[in-house]
DNA sequence: CCATCCGCCTAACCGCGGTTAGGCTTTCGC
DNA sequence: GCGAAAGCCTAACCGCGGTTAGGCGGATGG
């Protein structure tokens, strides 16, 4: 009887160690900038030496990528899937909203990371997380355009309302602080009405 | 009133050099990203050698930050004093807001290195560019609070609109195109019923 | 018309940092 | 238990790129 049979795994515990990395990278990324951090800088955070790092990455670059594919990936897996549940456009609109600011603020450190260091991803990866945001975009504009048709939103073009909307959502990362101004509830609902009931033009469809 | 008589006078041929060089530093970096950008790169595309960059920047990051200079200075020099003029809070916003959008466009390229090269600025230049562009939000805050006690504006908080406005005006200058989607004038006026019209709260106060 | 400075050159430096080589200890699966 | 891999170490490499040194021609302004 192991006390935790699935962390005692080899390849469980690979897995964590990988992901410990990953966020400690990520931490750093942020603070310094990706360019400005070495892979020994990387190591002391984590407490071993640079060239050990190697044995769970094959280059820099790949723990960047790894960074940007939690930010890409994971808020198409969790969040989009609310576009496909039940209700009308303009709730399930207002449901993305929310998951879309809940992860932006649990992976804060990691979009920080992903919104300006894309330029540092090689073509290839890059390409690929290309992908998953265009992906996205798509499916809140599909979102916009079905509430378009069904009179709840009243923007002019569906397309230039998914820009605005989410380059509002995706500043959010940039200036939250936890310890001052408002809290996460007060802006994820402020959020909600300022884009949902008032940009979208869906104020009675909320309630 | 000392006018220019042309360009021949060495101070402003030098000057011109100088422009010329952060200009095409501007381009060569929002292509590649500032860390992936040598010296010689920018020295090439200019048509000198590496080491001649030297007689006209002491290092590589004070090009760098003439850049952002640009795209945080000229846009307090040139659309705050808008804020300034006669009218309502809502008409003056509209007018900001057409003025910001057209400055994005205007250095777009600029722009796009302003908004991600941050990390590489020392710290000293980073905390001016940080003044400049905490005094443009703290400017429309106010002007968005006057909307709101002048009627105008419905919103729920000043602050939380104001960091909404700005990054959904801000993340203009990173997914527009000129030769496909809308015009840059059905954009601009797009956005201006989307913010000040609908976001806002002052349908009615702009016609 | 001349002294001067500007602008650019060639050549080289040199330190940082990503990466590799190779070996030791620990730990897990069988 | 035992072989084998995982995981980490020390040591060193080495190329890239920012930066410096020093010189040359030609425009400039007095």
């Amino acid at each position: 009887m192991t006390q935790e049979p699935l962390a005692s795994s080899r390849t469980a515990r690979t897995r964590l160690r990988r992901e410990e990395i990953v966020t400690t990278a990520a931490r750093t990324f942020a603070d310094r900038g990706y360019a400005h951090v070495g892979m020994r800088d990387i190591a002391d955070a984590v407490g071993i030496r640079g060239a050990s790092l190697y044995h769970h990455f094959a280059a820099k670059e790949e723990i960047l990528y790894a960074v940007c594919l939690t930010v890409t990936r994971e808020p198409c897996e969790e969040n989009l899937p609310l576009l496909d549940a039940a209700g009308t456009p303009a709730r399930r609109t207002a449901m993305l909203v929310r998951a879309h600011l809940r992860h932006l603020y649990r992976r804060r450190v990691e979009h920080l990371v992903g919104l300006h260091e894309m330029a540092s991803l090689s073509p290839e990866h890059r390409a690929e997380i290309d992908g998953h945001r265009r992906y996205y975009q798509r499916r809140v504009r599909d979102v916009i355009t079905a509430g378009m048709r069904s009179g709840e939103f009243t923007v002019p073009d569906a397309q230039l309302a998914t820009f605005g909307v989410l380059d509002m959502l995706n500043g959010f990362s940039g200036w939250f602080r936890d310890d001052r101004g408002l809290s996460l509830d007060d802006v994820v609902e402020g959020y909600v009405e300022l884009v949902v009931g008032r940009m979208l033009g869906a104020r009675g469809a909320l309630d």
